[in-house]
Order: C-alpha cells, then sequence, then structure tokens
DNA sequence: ATCAATTCCCGTAGGGTATACGAGAATTCA
DNA sequence: TGAATTCTCGTATACCCTACGGGAATTGAT
C-alpha cells in the first residue's frame, strides 16, 4: 500500500466527499449552474461498486480499471467522482462503517451499559465479517466521516452515564474501539488466510510442523511450552475475543 | 497492499528464512557444497537495507528496485535471496520485532507483574516510533518467526505467575497484545501523517475548520458536544495510551 | 588443465498499477 | 447560433513486481 497521506491537497474537497450525502456548504455563486454534460454516475455509484467488487473478488480486484470495466466506463472517468484511488478507499471505509446500526441519539437502547457496547461489538465485528478487506486497509484512523463519528458519538453516549470525568470518558472510549477494532480486524484477516490458503487456522498451525520440530527451542520458550502441555491453546477466537473485551470493561467500570 | 498470502508455495523456505540465524534443518546429505558462484551479500544485508531505507525514506522506497540500487546490484539479484517481496517484507518485521529488548527466559526482571507489562509497552512502541512504516504492514498477524514467539513468550512468562488458568493466561496475553500493538501502530501512523503534512495533529484538526462548522451537526452528536464543552478532549496520546491499557491491566488482575 | 556441476548475477520483457494531460462530446444559457 | 461549462476517456508516463534465461564465477573431479 501507498502512503497513505490524509491532509494533503485539497482536504475541503474530501470532506465534501465525505459528507456528501449530509448538509451542504452554500454553493458558490460565481459559478454558472446547469451548464455542461450531464454526469452518468454517481459518486455512490463507484464507492459502492468499490466495495462490492472488493467484497466479491478481494481488495486487490477493486483498481481503478477493474472498477471502470465493472461500471461500463472508461477509466478516466472515475477520476471526476474521485480525485484519487486514495480518496476513494476513504469513501469506501466510510461508507461500511456509517452502516452500521447503531442507535442513534434519543433512540432506544438497553439500559446495561455494557450491553450497550456490545451492540457497538457486534456490529463492528459484523462489518468486518462481511467486508474482509477491511482489515488490508488502515482503519485504525479512518478519514472523519459521517460512519466514524456516529461509532465515536454512540460509545460516548454509552459511557456518558458511568459517572467518570470527560476526559476519562473519552479515554476510555478511546481504548474500546481500539480494542475492538484491532480485534475484529485481526479476525477478518485470519479469515481471509483461510479462503486463500483453502484450509483453516488451526490446521495450518498443526500442519507447520518444521516450526515446532526443528526451529522451535523449549530451553527459550519455557512460558510457552507450560501453556502447551497445560492445553491452555484451547480456546476459540470468539471466547478469546469476549475475555479481552469484558476485562477491558471491568477495568473501566467504576 | 496486496493481500498477504502467508502459508502459499514453500512454508518451509519461509521458515528457513524466518529462523535463519538459529537452528538449522540438518543439510540434504544429496546435494554437493562448496560449488557454484560465491553470493556477495547475505540475506541480512537485504533485510538491514530494507528496514534502513523505510525508516528513512518511507515504506514506498523500500522497493525491489530502490533496494537493489542501495546494495549496488542489479534488481533480480534479490531474488536469489529472497523469494518475494512479500516474504521480505515478514523478514523485515520480525528483523524489529527480535530488535525488542525484552529479559529472556531466566534473566532478571521487575518484581511487580505491572512493570514486567510496561516492558513489553515501552520497547514496542519505540518500536513503532522508530519503524513508523510498521503501521503501515500488517504486524497484527506476523510471520511466525524469532521475534514474534520472543514476544509472546515474555508477556506469557509475565502472566503465568498472576494464578490465572492456562487459557486465561493465554487469552489475556493475546489482548494485551492486540491492545499494546494497535495503539502503538496508531500513534505512529499519526507521526507518519504529521511528518507528511509538517503539521501536528492537532494544528490538522483546528484548521479544519469546515469540518465543524458546515458539516458537524450538533443534533445529531450531542455526547461528542458535552464532552468538548467540558473539555473532555485535552488529554495527549500518552496518556490516553496508558489509561486503556490500565484499564485491561486492572480487568486483568485476579 | 580441463570439464561438468553448481550457484549466483542480472538484462530483458511482460503484465500490473495509478494518474497527468488534453482533445472531444454533450449540455445549457445567452 | 455561439460561448461556457462539464463530463468522457484514449494516450502516454512512470512506477511496481517478477518469470525467464543466458552468462559469469567458483568448485571438485578427472
Amino acid at each position: 500500500m501507498s502512503e497513505r497521506r490524509s491532509g494533503e491537497g485539497q482536504p475541503d474537497r474530501t470532506l465534501a466527499l465525505l459528507w456528501r450525502n449530509h448538509r451542504q456548504p452554500p454553493a458558490d455563486p460565481q459559478r454558472k449552474r446547469g451548464a455542461g454534460r450531464r454526469p452518468s454516475l454517481t459518486v455512490d455509484d463507484v464507492v459502492q461498486a468499490g466495495i462490492r467488487l472488493a467484497d466479491e473478488q478481494g481488495l486487490a480486484a477493486a483498481s481503478m480499471g477493474g472498477l471502470a470495466k465493472e461500471l461500463g466506463v472508461g477509466t478516466m472517468t472515475l477520476y471526476t467522482y474521485v480525485p484519487s484511488k486514495e480518496e476513494l478507499l476513504d469513501l469506501m471505509v466510510d461508507q461500511v462503517l456509517v452502516e452500521r446500526r447503531l442507535p442513534g441519539p434519543g433512540e432506544p437502547r438497553p439500559a446495561d451499559w455494557r450491553e450497550q457496547v456490545e451492540i457497538y461489538s457486534v456490529q463492528t465485528r459484523e462489518m468486518f465479517q462481511q467486508h474482509l478487506w477491511l482489515s488490508q486497509v488502515s482503519t485504525i484512523r479512518p478519514p472523519v466521516g459521517p460512519g466514524m463519528l456516529a461509532g465515536r458519538e454512540y460509545l460516548l453516549s454509552v459511557l456518558l452515564d458511568l459517572g467518570l470525568t470527560p476526559t476519562e470518558t473519552n479515554t476510555a472510549a478511546l481504548a474500546i474501539t481500539t480494542y475492538v477494532d484491532s480485534a475484529a480486524s485481526l479476525e477478518a484477516e485470519s479469515l481471509l488466510v483461510e479462503r486463500a490458503t483453502g484450509q483453516t487456522n488451526n490446521a495450518w498451525w498443526s500442519e507447520r510442523n518444521d516450526l515446532w520440530e526443528t526451529y522451535f527451542d523449549v530451553d527459550r520458550h519455557p512460558a510457552m511450552t507450560t501453556i502447551w502441555h497445560a492445553n491452555g491453546y484451547q480456546s476459540t477466537p470468539d471466547d478469546a475475543y469476549h475475555y479481552g473485551l469484558n476485562r477491558l470493561l471491568d477495568g473501566i467500570q467504576p
């Protein structure tokens, strides 16, 4: 992947694209409206096609050329809608972020704050499961679009009732998103490998005889050996995920 | 980034490269030794050059062509040392992983388990600070090399004394690495953006007037607005990082 | 000394990527 | 009808990774 350089060029253009389906800045009265050729696509067409292609055939299939073919236009036509592939990826990410179904302000939600966090957790994990390519994109610091802000807003609203200080509330929300997002990404990556190699993660591990037989040095890894002999590697990914999240929530709960 | 397909091809070759400076499998007696042209480089030369180039000029500079030029050889020469760029990246990652200074089995370490975790935390964060490109590579499921195993081993050895069940010990270690690695990666990514744009993260945010003035909708983000008015966004990245880690450790501690 | 076997070196070529440029087509308004 | 505007997209450039295969270097055996 090339460097991510959000913040270069015209950030206004990026923001305008991210928020294209929400409030719009007042139109520039200088510009004549109505003239010019009619566009054959919309930005959403391009974004949706990118998501679909990446879902079905992998992120590499969502190249500008492949995307153009899918849409039945010339490659360069896409650049009328999106300034670069970079920005298109940003738009794709925020689109799937915004599709998470999180209760908005005033909408009903469970009484228990942990169950409310669980909603965020489930929605985020499902998002990664349905869009495995997310694990190949830098989701950790996503563009500041409606999807990211909705997620932040929801988690903050959940934690506000806990009675923490404002700063603690914010950092607690950050800690939760950090853990949930990256653990979900890890799961998705694992699925991606399974799909690519056709064998499950467990099968892959047990097939790597060479590692344990010729390379692994018991003397240098006594703790791993202890855990191994005590059958400590039996937990499912799901169990591991929830264990970590619950311990984090335990620590946050006043 | 192209798809990561660890587990394809000859995994033995990959493992042999990752563990090249450790135990070696018994040499194949079939092969004549000694014949043939002498190599002008070593695998470590290539890996080190890749790390240096990525450190100094960004991950994109560490292309096979640029790397060859740096080493004064033809591009294709590199392929006698490394099967593909993919594998080279794996080797680079495990190399910086293994350079973390973590107390090995039997070596002295602090009495308090939290301080022992802090060693892992500090070393990992410093690793990301010195090799910002790590945040652009998929470190979450790194190749099974000596560096990754040393990190796992250390964390497990720390947690073994807590009296958790073997499974809990393992999942707790996973949770900690998940949090630490991804939070450190997030920090590095932020630094990368600062370096690229020449302005600090804070400056970037406050310069995005458009976001708050024209796009941000207070009614849809009451919690964010509350936190904002209560000055809840004042914490430094460092504070936020430690808050999250400490809450996780609180939850883990029996 | 010669030769075969082996190993490394690397130029060429092919197929992939993103995108700058600019000419042409379509549309609207004056 | 003509000017202004906007979208379309072919061509060309500049990268990227890497398959292939011939040549160079080195060794041990003859």
